[in-house]
DNA sequence: ACTTCGACCTGTTGGC
DNA sequence: TGCCAACAGGTCGAAG
């Protein structure tokens, strides 16, 4: 469920919990994520405070004075407040407890997500250097995609996906955007004019956005019985609709594959 | 310097 | 019901 709309409710549902408590103690059942993760963790992070919880793309950062605890939830992770200590289940390969009596405990059964640690600063992190801009700031904009899209013969929907262009755009979101600016998934970048990078960069903030603040809704009161965020179900146009009609036109919607994911989208109305 | 592809994992779904 | 293949929201790093 790891779009970057989940991991910024997820970073929002936590901060109020977390922020200014004191790491305890932290329990890894599970240290073989996308990398292992480091044994020394737990005395890294014992009795340090948590300054600040912030996001990255779909990093989530813990500031800590020392350094950052880096987490990301891959395709299948999770994370959960617990109110109280819980029997671990499957999957559930890290615990984080702190001073509050709170245990952030970390599931993920595919393990594709990872638990880092950094003690340079974040930015000169191997996984932020080439990192482009955030989608919901302001250096993402029509002007700025412009110009990446003259370097880049890559097709529109890989281009989006590319996270040295724009971070935290997923498949499903890169499908989404491009039915809503009407832009064929094909089509190369470097073909579209400024006004079409406007109207991308627009519709890419919106879409984002707006998942965001649905996220926030059903995620908002966030501890172990947290519900399950179906918030973009009903917004998806196209995503997950293959052999559907197309809402705009009626025909039939049909899939291919980019890079090895599943592009869906209207032949007819995305040009 | 570019793009493509394999790899990391388990769980769910759909066809036979 | 069982078995098996295909597929799943990500993205690094090797190979071409």
């Amino acid at each position: 469920m790891p779009e970057l709309p989940e991991v910024e409710t997820i970073r929002k549902g936590l901060q109020g919990h977390l922020e200014n408590h004191i790491f305890k103690k932290v329990i890894i059942r599970q240290a073989r994520l996308r990398w292992p993760i480091d044994a020394n963790l737990p005395s890294t992070l014992k009795n340090q405070t948590l300054l600040s919880l912030q996001r990255r793309g779909k990093y989530l950062l813990f500031l800590c004075e020392k350094g950052t605890l880096i987490i990301h939830l891959g395709m299948s992770g999770s994370l959960h407040l617990l109110n109280q200590a819980k029997l671990p289940s499957k999957h559930d390969h890290v615990d984080i407890l702190f001073s509050n009596d709170r245990t952030l405990r970390y599931h993920d059964p595919r393990r594709f997500g990872a638990i880092l640690w950094s003690s340079e600063n974040t930015i000169s992190h191997p996984l932020f250097k080439n990192l482009g801009p955030e989608p919901l700031k302001k250096d993402f904009n029509g002007n700025y995609l412009y110009g990446m899209a003259q370097k880049s013969k890559l097709p529109s929907k890989q281009f989006l996906m590319d996270n040295r262009i724009v971070v935290g755009i997923g498949n499903i979101y890169a499908n989404e955007i491009l039915f809503q600016t009407k832009l064929s998934p094909l089509r190369p970048i470097n073909t579209l004019d400024k006004k079409q990078c406007e109207q991308l960069a627009q519709v890419a903030k919106k879409i984002l956005q707006k998942a965001i603040i649905k996220g926030g809704t059903t995620l908002k009161d966030f501890c172990d019985s947290e519900g399950k965020p179906g918030y973009f179900q009903q917004d998806l146009k196209v995503y997950g609709r293959k052999d559907l009609p197309c809402y705009e036109c009626g025909n039939t919607l049909h899939t291919l594959k980019q890079a090895q994911r599943t592009t869906t989208y209207c032949i007819y109305c995305q040009i």
